[in-house]
DNA sequence: TACGGTCTAGACCTACTAGTCTAGACTGGT
DNA sequence: ACCAGTCTAGACTAGTAGGTCTAGACCGTA
């Protein structure tokens, strides 16, 4: 994990791994600043003087967590090229997901709780900064899925566009399907199989 | 809306009422007690002679909330009877939900707020008393859905209980997938093409 | 009128919250 | 040696939380 270097104090790394863990637990609301300080065993006077108040410490956090997803997404890009089929793309990202769940547990648990906070005003006060790019990155993808001509003309482009965006957004929300499966080839098999559901559908035809 | 009738007191629905606002809006533990009462104008006192405590509340509230839903499903069955497709099945609940959103705001915003919880120890607390019936009723789905044969044979079968068993939680949350459409014949008509999407996947074939 | 049970109001309690403020420890420069 | 800037500790504030407790209003019965 590599955060930021500039106002760096000796326990830093600690306090953002002590508070992705509060955070994630107890969501940015009932999360207790005062426990997060004395699990990092600082003071008050050394949070404040380096942060300016709970959520500037929270959406330091989401910065760097949706710094990491972005990242994944364009990973996703980059070895596909802008050609791709998009359910390969879906299924390049699962795996990414799926890897960044393994690598990264804290900043990934984080970013999941985080989608809980949908509704409560930190979440709009945060998603408001990052929503443009988000949006960009997905008319990209919807491009791409309505160029290549793969989906189906029979559905409302809109419903098809909606789907696409709710399982990218929500792929790790769906991994909590096979939450217990601690097995990670196991866990990818059946996470391919999903997107198979996806691009052809759970009847027998 | 019909609650328990035995020590009913004169604002008992009112207090129902704003009390579903107000976890609705802020989750278990945010949502304030002080709050909730102050807003029905009744005093502690009353408010703990008739109840125990704010989590009895709100397990009293998500009984019923859960009690609707249930019906909800055996209303899909009853309809269809038990030999019917799956998809049909989900389409159904589909309808019913949309219905629940239209006609119970309150109860419907409050399951939503509910799924939340999953992972706070309210969630687990409560839930652990409704899971078998869940899981009950689950498994009369995967039974109808296993034995009809319509299911693809290509797919592990337990990627496709756990899929189906998703869907049919999950299905008032991607009800928010068309969130802002208010126009309920419209919305039936996305939904409809989602399931259909389920059933024959997004891929032009 | 007087009693006893049902119900209600709201002051009060302890615990906890985010955030402020002051006293002082430590450091490098002169 | 002294000073100024950087940083830290933790007592403190004001506010809110859920929950307790007591005084008394109200009502049917006798």
């Amino acid at each position: 994990m590599i955060f930021l270097e500039t106002d760096s104090f000796e326990k830093e790394n600690l306090l953002y791994e002590t508070a992705l863990k509060e955070f994630s637990e107890k969501g940015y609301k009932n999360a207790s600043l005062n426990s997060i300080l004395k699990n990092t065993g600082i003071s008050k006077g050394t949070f404040y003087y380096h942060f300016q108040n709970k959520e500037e410490l929270y959406t330091c956090l989401l910065s760097k967590a949706l710094e990491i997803k972005k990242q994944l997404l364009e990973k996703s890009f980059s070895e596909n090229g802008l050609e791709c089929d998009i359910f390969l793309l879906l299924q390049m990202q699962a795996e990414n997901i799926i890897e960044y769940a393994f690598n990264h547990k804290l900043f990934y648990d984080f970013s999941v709780s985080f989608a809980k906070e949908k509704g409560n005003s930190i979440y709009e006060k945060v998603m408001n900064g990052f929503k443009p790019e988000i949006d960009k990155t997905f008319s990209k993808i919807i491009n791409i899925a309505a160029e290549s001509g793969t989906l189906r003309d029979d559905i409302p482009m809109e419903v098809l566009e909606r789907s696409l965006k709710y399982f990218f957004t929500n792929l790790s929300d769906i991994l909590e399907l096979f939450y217990e499966i601690k097995d990670k080839e196991k866990l990818l098999e059946y996470y391919k199989s999903f997107i198979e559901i996806l691009k052809n559908g759970m009847s027998k035809h």
